[in-house]
DNA sequence: AGCACGCCGACT
DNA sequence: GTCGGCGTGCTC
């Protein structure tokens, strides 16, 4: 019989980052599983926390002293048994804490809370300061009883001492308390319960002037079951009505699971979709998979327009069949009700929509909706990977090279290795879904780790669109200032006269991307990041967009004094504003941050220019995305080798996959597309294999210099960050971070340290007052184990001895990008 | 992270 | 003498 269960304290410090042992009780010892959320007190005062149940045993297994678990907090295990094996795995591999790692998978929406009481315990006392009676007399004034937490924001910090001196005099008593907070909502839905005539009721009532009573009754006798709010609502009533209907038993409420509400939900026309052969050919060794106990990772390398989406649909059909639950991941920004709405009309109401948008409560139904087996599919951003399927049949990553599917946040675990972790422990069929894969993960196709399943036709049978390249410089040789060149142009003008929609790119939003003083090159800058101001027309504003600093565009140079100030560079605005001056009548639409940042204006956007209720699309990545318009024939990439300009070991490939995506756009349906790029770095590698939609020869350039200068997939990269406020501390601490790093590889025999990169200022050198400095650590002659294993030491372990407080680290494992 | 213990200087 | 400041170490 397991009587001690290790558990993790949900303690938000690193300091109890451990299990702890717990006595179980004699009347939980069957209830308490592995995974189970139960309460415990913890520390010298029996705060009541949290815990997670990660193991049992029949023996403590050491000489301490132990408390008993006070009770489980949910019915079910709230962790699956894999879920454990998984926070120990994430906890490792991202080097964070056991609670970082369990945050990542247990819903929002609970959560327990703790407060600390003072209550007033005796009225007999002698010798008290008035100070102390101020105190009791304001707890008296809160019936005997108050949150210390109230307390001090009244009185300040030093009344914790006042307290304390009472609670010795035994005049006050202090414990804690706590509440549970299960996120849970529900609709209550009211029914008639009369048996005698309804309308003699309703008379008796009106008699009695319960006139919003009778209301209620004769509204209940036409509608029969109504929801509680809607009732409200329309008859302008409040609940103290209906309660006293209730109290009388004249009608029943009845409390309803929230999701259980039917949903009204628009459906599309259903076209019914052929697939080609090459469809077929994925389908069938996707559907055969499900059954295999012995398989690895596919990488479904489609390009765009080759209808991955279909062959994803057809997938899980086979997996439903098999009673099995599927999880479909897909960029944020593509969670778009047009994604969402394509599964619905595939799969109905079994399915559960993870994304940002939710409120806590509505993603903790869509929780249960799973964890209870009522939704079968989950569609979603990266966290939608940790729901709580009951029998996982497949994953699949959809635009897999995108980067968000990397976490921003403590722990910044990759998605494509934390569903790696989980395909194998459920045995699920894993698809990873790209036209433009990243190059470390096709190199893994190449040595058999993932198996290699290639879309090599557009599904309409159509051409790839022709990428024409337009040298910039030439144009500038020729006299043409302005952002387009004339066969962009003309382009855009035939475009127009033959009534076919364009889409117009540049990944920059604003009107323009810096703003400089022509006299003296001084260039604007955020006052809290190191970063310059991007000009936003409109509101005649200097925007910064990483902090979202604004200020109103000066005049006058702070550096000269001189009045030639001038914007350079391109934005979005500014495309749009160009267009409207050379092509009067043309309708356009802008799609980047600034135009969609209201709720519902993303779509509304698309369904415009859907509609061709514009002729031309301006916008910034958010347009690159798995869009289909019938009649867009002109792609115009205007700065093509913007992303180039990065300094970021993954810009070629960036470059690469924005050209490619953005250029799918075109030519999706019966007529023929045509992209214009235009560029002045037209001759790099990774603009020339784009333009003739050639991944592989991309992929064989850059694997050779990912090979040469020691990059994914051939080593790995740690990135540790540190920043603060005050920018001599943090160069002080990197240093310390360096000179420990150093120090613990000689205890190890290591002499020289090539592979450690920095201390160096980022790329992007401040962030909100932040000063930022980083080391970069390669696994080229340590092991990464030892490698993971000293920054953990460093960095968490002995964190307090080598760090100052207000400093802030970011340990990131093979980061995206090391700006 | 909290919180208690404990050591030390500044006040009635 | 004791009030109150913060440095140190522990949490099953």
């Amino acid at each position: 019989m397991e009587k001690y269960a290790k558990i993790i304290v949900n303690n938000n410090s690193s300091h109890t980052d451990e299990l702890y042992t717990y006595k179980i009780p004699e009347f939980l010892i069957d209830e308490v599983q592995i995974g189970h959320r139960v309460l415990i007190s913890f520390g010298r005062t029996n705060k009541p926390i949290e815990g997670f149940v990660f193991d049992m045993s029949p023996n403590k297994d050491g000489d301490f002293r132990v408390k008993e678990v006070v009770d489980i907090l949910d019915k079910d295990p709230i962790l699956k048994k894999r879920d454990v094996e998984l926070v120990k795995w994430m906890r490792e591999e991202y080097i964070c804490t056991f609670m970082d790692a369990i945050n990542c998978i247990y819903p929002k929406g609970i959560r327990l809370t703790n407060y600390k009481i003072v209550k007033l315990i005796s009225c007999e006392y002698d010798s008290i300061s008035s100070k102390e009676q101020i105190l009791i007399d304001e707890i008296k004034n809160n019936k005997n009883e108050m949150k210390i937490d109230k307390l001090v924001t009244k009185f300040g910090k030093s009344i914790n001492n006042t307290i304390k001196k009472l609670k010795d005099k035994r005049v006050l008593d202090i414990h804690w308390e706590y509440k549970s907070i299960k996120n849970e909502k529900y609709i209550q839905n009211i029914s008639l319960n009369v048996e005698s005539d309804i309308d003699d009721l309703i008379e008796s009532l009106n008699k009695k002037r319960a006139f919003k009573q009778a209301e209620i009754i004769r509204f209940l006798k036409d509608n029969k079951n109504a929801e509680i709010n809607d009732v409200m609502s329309i008859l302008s009533i409040t609940k103290s009505s209906i309660n006293s209907l209730e109290k009388k038993g004249y009608i029943n409420i009845q409390k309803l699971d929230y999701y259980r509400k039917p949903k009204s939900d628009y459906i599309i026309k259903q076209k019914n979709i052929d697939l080609n052969d090459e469809q077929m050919e994925a389908l069938k060794i996707l559907k055969s998979s499900i059954d295999d106990y012995n398989k690895i990772p596919f990488l479904l390398h489609g390009v765009t327009g080759s209808g991955k989406t279909e062959v994803y649909i057809n997938t899980i059909k086979e997996a439903l069949i098999k009673g099995l639950d599927s999880i479909v991941l897909v960029p944020e920004i593509s969670l778009t009700p047009q994604t969402i709405a394509r599964f619905k009309n595939n799969f109905g109401d079994i399915i559960a929509v993870f994304h940002s948008k939710l409120s806590s409560g509505e993603k903790y139904d869509e929780y249960r909706r799973v964890k209870e087996g009522k939704a079968k599919i989950i569609i979603g951003a990266r966290s939608a990977l940790f729901a709580p399927c009951n029998n996982l049949g497949v994953i699949i990553i959809d635009e897999f090279h995108e980067n968000s599917y990397k976490s921003d946040s403590n722990p910044k675990y990759s998605t494509i290795e934390v569903a790696k972790f989980i395909a194998t422990i459920e045995n699920a069929t894993l698809i990873f879904g790209s036209a433009t894969p990243p190059i470390e993960e096709y190199y893994k196709a190449q040595m058999g780790e993932y198996e290699l399943i290639e879309l090599k036709k557009r599904a309409n049978n159509k051409e790839m669109p022709k990428i024409e390249v337009v040298d910039m410089r030439e144009e500038l040789d020729k006299g043409n200032k302005t952002i387009f060149s004339s066969r962009l142009y003309e382009a855009i003008k035939s475009n127009l006269e033959n009534n076919n929609q364009t889409i117009l790119f540049l990944n920059r939003r604003g009107y323009a991307s810096f703003i400089s003083c022509r006299k003296c090159g001084y260039t604007f800058k955020c006052s809290n990041c190191e970063i310059s101001l991007t000009y936003h027309k409109g509101i005649n504003k200097a925007k910064c967009h990483y902090c979202g600093f604004e200020e109103r565009k000066l005049s006058e140079c702070p550096s000269c004094g001189s009045n030639y100030i001038k914007e350079f560079g391109l934005g979005t605005q500014r495309i749009e504003e160009e267009i409207k001056k050379y092509f009067k009548d043309a309708r356009v639409l802008r799609m980047d941050k600034d135009t969609t940042s209201k709720k519902g204006s993303h779509e509304k956007i698309l369904n415009e220019f859907k509609n061709r209720n514009a002729d031309i699309l301006v916008g910034t990545q958010m347009i690159g995305k798995g869009l289909d318009f019938e009649h867009v024939t002109l792609v115009g990439i205007l700065c093509g080798d913007m992303a180039l300009k990065i300094p970021d070991f993954r810009s070629s490939e960036k470059a690469f996959q924005t050209i490619s995506q953005v250029a799918g756009r075109s030519g999706r349906a019966d007529l023929n597309g045509k992209v214009i790029l235009q560029a002045y770095d037209i001759d790099h590698y990774a603009i020339k294999h784009a333009v003739e939609h050639d991944f592989k020869s991309f992929y064989n350039d850059e694997i050779k210099i990912r090979q040469a200068f020691n990059y994914v997939p051939f080593d790995n990269m740690i990135s540790v960050v540190i920043s603060g406020k005050n920018e001599k501390k943090v160069i002080n601490n990197i240093q310390k971070l360096y000179d420990s790093i150093v120090y613990l590889l000689r205890k190890k025999n290591y002499n020289s340290f090539d592979f450690i990169l920095g201390p160096n200022p980022c790329i992007v050198s401040k962030i909100n007052q932040n000063y930022r400095w980083q080391i970069l650590v390669k696994d080229l002659d340590v092991e990464i184990k030892l490698l993971k294993g000293i920054i953990k030491y460093i960095c968490i372990q002995k964190r307090e001895f080598i760090f100052d407080k207000d400093i802030n680290i970011s340990i990131d494992i093979n980061p995206v990008n090391i700006l």
